[in-house]
DNA sequence: TTGTAGGCGTTATCAT
DNA sequence: ATGATAACGCCTACAA
């Protein structure tokens, strides 16, 4: 690779020392204004950036953010990457990405080692993996800087960014319910994550108020895979009489239950309603294409990134506030309308 | 974040100089063997690790690497970074993510960009960005180094890790051919790309040994997107008559053509077979489940890491040989077999 | 407003 | 076999 210019050659050029470039770099305001834009001007010719190595050696900073995350799909990872992206480039951070196993041993040591290895200054933690309390402890004791991304508040406001999955499914209940509904099964996730208990319980409540319970065996837990799905979807619809809706607590799932219907030829959505959660890339693209509720995973990810870099960069925290966006109900085919209805 | 050992604080437990405690560390052979032992002993004991930061501003090198994508959508990507992390953390790298769009026009600036911003010690670039000319030049002219991952040789062998996609269509055409297919049409992708080039080129020129030979209008310009392969797939579905079989140049263009059948009430497979190219994560979920044909990503991303650590460190590159790895055949639902033909 | 000196943690050079 | 000492590129006291 090419070498660089270094702020000497700048202060050499410019016939300043190099703290007077160093102000001009980091913006201080006491610099004569003709030597600053004489500086700024040099450094525009050589298309100079200071280096982060040297930079952080000296100030005790990375400029690395890294997110650790567990396969919660692929699709949900480029969005997350996306929007923190975009925040944090332009503040002179890159992005480095820390997949895991959060269900083996040493899972917690393999986070904190990655984190003093590369060190990071921050790390975003998305779910299922943000849900670890075990891991926010570890941090915490390790003085990691980290935002959680999550469906209930675990942490701090100042840590956390919040999907109103518990609102969204309300609202889920309420369109199957309007569509003539009745008879509506669950297929929930491990019963370990929150945000399992946040949809299973929101959707369970707000069926309650509209008049409908579902009784023991129209709940069953997967555990948010295909396969699973596949499993559960089986079990479902196997039993006499089959429901006439069935919501999964994730698409895969949901995609899951759709070839079990298949298989065991059971028209969706003439015969059975399914409901995903995350609409991730293939919801809109099966066929049927699926209904699901969809979160703004970018915008989170990127209100994510703000509030890490407040943290390591100690920013007033204006925006401290817990992050709480709104979750959607994305209508597709996989749903039968009331005007479908025999 | 807590303070972490440096090398002075070994070296003075060690009470020797910090320059025999580096030797240790890089593993030099001139050190007593008493001394070594101890040293190592008290690096153990402290969790004591030397600082990327530090020892990359001595040596020059950042120990990061990049990859750089378009296209996050494609399920791709995942592997590739699961690939490539296995390789290079072992090493002592960490992993930077640069997505961009190459359509764009200031992308090769884009890129060199960012390779100087974040200081990546090299990069790795997937396709279809790997088959930028222009970036790749651009990388040349600023001695960065890179690997490139492809369907043709498009560069130096130890910048290249390859599929033989064209061995792989030949493989699907003597099976459309054997399953009694005669009438087949080809939805090829952008001619720009040399990926491109290699499936069409490679799927006709086994179909005319086979005796089969396309005409002009069942070969039509998709753009590798699901849309796309909609508008491409009505296209060919509305021409009279429609053919038997339809290979699209990637899966999210098979999917489309799916979709696009259902939408014209043409069943698949029984009267229309499609087949994909990548095996994407929905092609065995579709409905029907696809057809297609599957590089190994996961292990070209691990030679490409592998060739790139070996560039940055000027080993001897003994695995110089460009890197040619075979695409695999995966028979699902959506064709029709032999068997099924009336 | 500007400059000097020293330090961040590591490796490289050259002695000893 | 080991150790001073000087880089590496930048920042932050502290002075001037």
């Amino acid at each position: 690779m090419k070498k660089r210019p270094t702020i000497n050659d700048i202060a050499q050029q410019a016939g300043v020392s190099k703290r007077t470039v160093s102000r001009v770099i980091n913006g201080a305001t006491n610099v004569n204004a003709k030597t600053r834009e004489n500086i700024q001007q040099i450094i525009r010719e050589q298309g100079f950036s200071p280096d982060k190595k040297a930079r952080g050696l000296a100030v005790r900073r990375s400029y690395l953010l890294g997110i650790i995350y567990d396969n919660p799909g692929t699709f949900y990872i480029d969005q997350v990457q996306e929007g923190v992206l975009q925040v944090i480039t332009e503040k002179g951070y890159e992005l480095i990405v820390h997949p895991c196993r959060y269900q083996d041993a040493g899972f917690v040591d393999n986070c904190t080692g990655f984190v003093h290895r590369s060190n990071v200054d921050g790390v975003i933690v998305l779910p299922p993996v943000s849900e670890s309390a075990a891991l926010a402890d570890a941090f915490n004791r390790h003085g990691v800087n980290y935002v959680r991304m999550a469906s209930v508040a675990l942490d701090e406001p100042y840590r956390m960014v919040i999907s109103d999955d518990r609102h969204a499914v309300a609202d889920l209940a309420l369109y199957l319910v309007a569509q003539g509904h009745k008879d509506i099964a669950v297929i929930s996730g491990p019963n370990a994550y929150s945000s399992t208990t946040e949809r299973l319980e929101g959707f369970c409540h707000a069926l309650h108020t509209l008049g409908i319970t579902l009784s023991a065996n129209r709940i069953i837990e997967g555990d948010n895979t295909y396969q699973s799905g596949i499993a559960c979807g089986r079990a479902l619809l196997t039993q006499d009489p089959i429901p006439d809706a069935i919501f999964a607590n994730n698409d895969d799932m949901a995609i899951g239950v759709i070839r079990a219907a298949h298989d065991l030829k059971i028209n969706v959505p003439q015969s059975l309603s399914v409901v995903g959660f995350d609409d991730n890339l293939m919801a809109a693209r099966m066929l049927p294409s699926l209904t699901t509720i969809r979160r703004p995973v970018r915008d989170m990810a990127a209100s994510a990134a703000q509030k890490l870099i407040a943290q390591i960069e100690n920013l007033p925290a204006d925006n401290i506030a817990t992050q709480l966006v709104k979750a959607q109900l994305i209508v597709r085919e996989s749903t039968r309308k009331k005007s479908d209805f025999s």
